[in-house]
DNA sequence: TTATTTATGTAGTGTTATAACCTATATGAA
DNA sequence: TTCATATAGGTTATAACACTACATAAATAA
């Protein structure tokens, strides 16, 4: 039942690594991101966010602990968790609540203001999207409600182009 | 530390119930919407759409588990957590994966297609507004992926006009 | 250097959600 | 009514996600 996949279940399954080149542009442009704030991309952040940029969509926690621990030592979930809140504080990554996932920032959409996450019931694929429109009417609301935004992050949940079918 | 409350504590501090009569109109409302439907709003279903009612903002599922075992025979997480997910299914109620939360459909955005939910960081207030606007927007961009939309509800954190001063 | 801050290691726990299996109740057809 | 089927709920256990508390190590500032 492939709509049911756990992260977990679904890691395994997932798409081969993206190209490890565009992986180590992200890394290095991150780098230059973290110099220029003086914040510390440490090595154990480092290889979070690697494992994030080289895959095809959302990890979980223990995902993350699993797959940096095939590699080399086991981390603690807490270690991991320690990163990945650095990672979101730096904007580096997002979390994805619906999910309870992470998922690193697109570079093509770095800087944009309010960033938009579709996430596909079916398959579990997120597409970032940067919507200047739906962030201008969402600004609008929130101004007019007296709200002042922090998350500019909207995650919107329905079915891809691919899935629409099924069920 | 005002802002670290859990949504525990919270409830121990909450507004008093909100007028019993909006309850039990609300109540008599989703009646009606399951009698019509053919879903039926059994008595446990019913407690906790009740007990989502009676409180001023969202309640997590433990939180349930200790309401309603308060006032009767406790009820293992199960199954509130399949109440909650017949009351999800006929949409009388939402639930909020940034605090991992559920609230009552609002009966004011009943119908509304789109509803979005103004998350405080800062106090935890819940507000669901209906903008046609986010709505129109969010379907374009919806559209133009070609997504088909299943969830049209918004999360949207930031600071009520309350807490803008607050850290 | 020493003091201070920041990052990580380690163990345990807290919190949220579901699996698996069984029983009871409701509903509809014979 | 009786039987079949579907739906709802009970019970136990566990999965999945996240953090507290405290010790140690490494980096940075004084
Ligand atoms: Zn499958
Ligand atoms: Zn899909
Ligand atoms: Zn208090
Ligand atoms: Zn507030």
């Amino acid at each position: 039942m492939a709509h049911a996949l756990s992260l977990h279940h679904r890691l395994s399954h997932a798409d081969a690594p993206t190209d490890s080149d565009r992986t180590e542009r992200a890394i290095a442009q991150s780098e230059a991101v973290c110099r220029s704030k003086g914040a510390r991309l440490t090595p154990i952040r480092r290889r979070v966010l690697e494992a994030l940029h080289g895959v095809d969509g959302p990890l979980g926690a223990y995902d993350l602990v699993d797959l940096l621990g095939s590699q080399g030592r086991r981390m603690a979930p807490i270690t991991i968790y320690r990163a990945l809140d650095f990672l979101i504080e730096q904007e580096l990554v997002h979390r994805l609540a619906s999910r309870n996932a992470y998922i690193a920032s697109s570079g093509t959409v770095a800087g944009a203001r309010t960033t938009a996450f579709l996430i596909c019931d079916g398959c579990g694929d997120v597409n970032e999207i940067a919507s200047p429109d739906v962030a201008e009417t969402v600004l609008k609301v929130l101004r007019d409600q007296g709200y002042q935004p922090r998350t500019k992050v909207l995650e919107i949940t329905g079915r891809c182009a691919r899935c629409q079918d099924v069920h």
